[in-house]
DNA sequence: CAATTAATTAAACACACGTTTAAATTGGTC
DNA sequence: GACCAATTTAAACGTGTGTTTAATTAATTG
């Protein structure tokens, strides 16, 4: 026979009950837990079952503070990913109307967001650009006024006047920009293992980027 | 009571054996199906049910033609999606040594599997670049030394003799080149609603892209 | 025309999923 | 110190999954 309930020793094979000394906050380790989940298996994958063992609570802690796994993802989307693109933004009002300076300042500002938020690439590319993604809605409705089509405006601006090549659309500029910087941090895995490329640090990525975008295959060249 | 088994009446609510006058191939009709629920919704979440009742027979007839999910997905990347790799390598080991004509043949040809195979952005998205995409596996064992590996060789050969921008890595204008090809494609339902694009067809897209990677954003301009 | 082979379906299997409910335990309040 | 609210688990529910098996019908072969 084993000892039904209630044993004084902590954490191992707990039962039903409020634990003792107050756990630290719960709600916050079932984002980050849920986060987890999906920038690497994807929303959709993502079983509460493996979400609330990550956490180190059961599948019923997410009902209790969340009520679904639907409202679940759309607390991280407000807690987590919105704050990520606030930051953004305020990096582009406080670039100025130059367009290589516009350019510049959005190439840092996804630098410096994956650097801080490292599942951004890997959320975006399963949410976002998946046709099925969870989160496309959201960033036609909330996050593009935010950023690319604030971009696109002010770049178009900025052709008018003539400060860059006439030959290329301010709209897909934008797409170009984020092909340029978001898909190579997500296609890093990749890139580093075909090339062998170890060697390629951020630094050296943001330098190729940058120098494509100034130039082209056709800037200065040390012949 | 309702009539047990066997009306002559064709096409509706059969029940088992085999059918009469011999349906169209039916293993082609499943890979079809397969492909186009890969694309679709991924290759995880396409379940068996589906793809049959999309090719009009059962899950089992999967396993008569292919043994297992898994089976059935080799089945497609070896007939759908390697016919498309081949086609686009062809045309890169036509092209000739200058980089510019390289780049240009390598943009055109993905246009042009992209036209042949509206399927390939998504599966691509889904199944290469999620981290755990059924396919990436394929794109670094088979895919990356036919295309990727063999354009960065190149590339860097012609970088050596001088031809274009010092300033760029070889390997990562390889990874430059998709972002602004497969990206832009597999983005457009997203671009195209956002900023209002209906009018930025293909032609378009190629032109962009082309003037990009020619001149950046420096090229010559109308001011 | 009988026997065999090919093609197909229906039904069942065990498993994982999201959700709900009831019970159990602790913390705070009067 | 008794009561109520808060927090947590275990167990069960119905549904969808990939797979397997048996039965059924048509085509092919001798």
């Amino acid at each position: 026979m084993q000892v039904p309930v209630s044993k004084p020793r902590a954490s191992a094979r707990r039962g039903p009950g409020r634990p003792a000394g107050g756990v630290a906050d719960q709600r916050e380790r079932l984002l980050d837990a849920a986060l987890r989940s999906y920038a690497k298996i994807g929303i959709a994958a993502a079983s509460l079952r493996r979400i609330a063992s990550d956490a180190g609570v059961t599948p019923a802690m997410v009902h209790y503070y969340f009520g679904s796994k639907e409202q679940l993802r759309a607390a991280v989307v407000e807690e987590r990913v919105m704050p990520v693109i606030a930051v953004l933004r305020e990096r582009l009002d406080a670039a100025g109307n130059d367009p290589r300076a516009l350019v510049t300042s959005f190439v840092r500002g996804v630098h410096a967001a994956v650097a801080d938020n490292p599942w951004l690439p890997s959320l975006w590319v399963r949410e976002v650009l998946s046709e099925t993604g969870a989160l496309r809605d959201l960033l036609v409705t909330r996050i593009s006024p935010q950023v690319p089509q604030l971009l696109a405006k002010r770049l178009a601006a900025a052709q008018k006047q003539g400060d860059f090549n006439a030959d290329l659309d301010p709209r897909l500029l934008v797409v170009s920009l984020i092909g340029l910087t978001l898909f190579p941090f997500a296609a890093a895995p990749i890139w580093r293992r075909i090339f062998a490329a170890a060697d390629v640090d951020n630094d050296a990525l943001l330098r190729h980027t940058l120098a494509l975008l100034d130039h082209g295959m056709g800037g200065l060249n040390a012949h």
